[in-house]
DNA sequence: TGGTTGACGACAT
DNA sequence: CATGTCGCCAACC
């Protein structure tokens, strides 16, 4: 299982995207640091991209707003709006708010 | 094999 | 605050 190969980076985010509880949200960056700081944000959408049955849509720009439409434009924010994510006007939340704080392991 | 793109971030101007 | 540049890793052509 090579280290470095991006098999067991991409299932280490996905674990960490399955454990942000309902109502907060992370961004790439959180993620890419999570990880080690292996993966740039990059690569960690490469890693989402596959988002399977992860609550990818917690998953959020440094901003605050959402970058992808999916393939549901809309899809995304009316999932977090759902869970009590807040929109402000330029549809981007308070991740001074909303921001989960991981725990290391 | 090499170059480009992409669900980004940080910093400089 | 807006724009431009570099860095970053993986996938695609």
């Amino acid at each position: 299982m090579r280290a470095k190969s991006a098999g067991s980076i991409f299932a280490l985010v996905h674990a960490w995207v399955k454990k942000v509880p309902r109502g907060k949200v992370v961004t790439y960056g959180q993620l890419s640091d999570l990880v080690g700081g292996r993966l740039s944000p990059l690569a960690i959408g490469w890693a989402l991209r596959a988002k399977q049955d992860l609550p990818w849509q917690r998953v959020v720009n440094a901003k605050g707003g959402i970058s992808t439409d999916g393939d549901v434009p809309g899809l995304q924010r009316r999932l977090l709006e759902k869970e009590g994510v807040r929109f402000g006007p330029d549809g981007r939340i308070d991740l001074d708010r909303y921001r989960w704080h991981p725990r290391r392991l």
